[in-house]
DNA sequence: TGACGAACTGACGGGTCAGTCAGTCAGTCG
DNA sequence: CGACTGACTGACTGACCCGTCAGTTCGTCA
């Protein structure tokens, strides 16, 4: 065995089993009511053996958090990354942000919001998935704008205030339960695409 | 004692005790990590005593949530309910909406929102309150309108994006932890202001 | 074939914590 | 004064759950 410190691929495949496996608890649970227990019960192995390769329980969920959201990251870029007008690719973009998307899995991310109030792993990845998703949105309307179908002021600008008015929005659908409903968010959101983009 | 079931002040006046303890070790270790235990021992009292007068700790900690939630609405109506132009009303109650300012206790509430998506009670509380603040904004720019100072096409709409946006930026900035700076938060919703009053 | 180690099991220790309960104490009413 | 009650104590219990560890299985390599 030369080489060392590589883990082989059953061990990464195992490892990813058990990412997955926590997300699937996590959102149906919660993260906070996740237990070491319930994910090796889901997937019928030991608690040892999600010891064995998480060290604590912190670091699995943080682990399995930013696993979630790189994997949605990862899907939103490339539904972005196909042919189609500047105006076709945002709203390909702001319809997978939204709320009634399962896409980006709010009530996961209200969690982690929640949890990166305390967790170190958990505030790294939050800030750089979220930064990443309004990147995804900015680069949008940079190139609308330059390709002159838009005429944003400040096309970062524009992506964080629409970021945040969709999260915003989320939080009120979501953890609310719909005092807003689903036509209303979107017409208030679409209403702000059109003021933001002139 | 022909009144009975009427709670005496002195119950009362240990319930608000307890209660804004509650609040305050809450705001120290977060929702989730707070314990009866510790509410107690701040109080110099013990468990116990609590539970004299909350039968669960679900039950405390919603109640303390609207507690807080309740006194901060009330302050910011104090605010509202002064003389002064429309826009210096509506300043004010954006200022009072933001991440920077302590009022809001954006902390607590980001969490508060998490918590909703599994407690019924901190569901209710959670929305009426933030309801209740998307009002006050309302009100705040429907005033406006009537006084012919701003001209939105549909306050209540106005009041919702704005809102949204000011919560969406409050989590950018608290759970993540200062990414995007409170000059640039501040111009931000400056410029949507502008926007939906101009 | 036998040694070795990686993957894995499952029982268990140890700590935490919500909620209970028997009992104390001070004040009040008859 | 003596019975009664409501506020309060603090020790306790029962449940939960993380992380450990001794031991098992199995594939691989010398």
């Amino acid at each position: 065995m030369e080489k060392s410190e590589e883990p082989g691929p059953a061990v990464e495949k195992r490892r990813i089993q058990i990412l997955e496996a926590t997300c699937t608890v996590m959102r149906k649970q919660g993260i906070a009511a996740t237990r070491v227990g319930d994910v090796a019960k889901y997937l019928g192995i030991s608690t040892g053996l999600v010891h064995y390769h998480f060290d604590t329980k912190d670091e699995l969920l943080a682990a399995a958090f930013r696993h979630a959201a790189e994997k949605e990251l990862e899907a939103l870029r490339l539904l972005v990354n196909t042919d189609g007008t500047p105006r076709e690719l945002l709203d390909i973009v702001v319809d997978n942000f939204f709320p009634a998307s399962d896409f980006p899995s709010w009530r996961l991310w209200i969690e982690g919001w929640a949890v990166a109030l305390r967790s170190e792993s958990f505030r790294r990845t939050v800030m750089e998935l979220d930064e990443a998703w309004i990147e995804v949105l900015a680069d949008t309307l940079t190139d609308g704008v330059a390709s002159g179908d838009f005429a944003c002021v400040n096309p970062r600008d524009s992506a964080w205030r629409l970021a945040c008015l969709i999260e915003g929005l989320a939080i009120q659908q979501v953890a609310h339960g719909g005092v807003i409903n689903d036509v209303e968010t979107r017409r208030l959101v679409a209403d702000a695409v059109e003021t933001e983009i002139g």
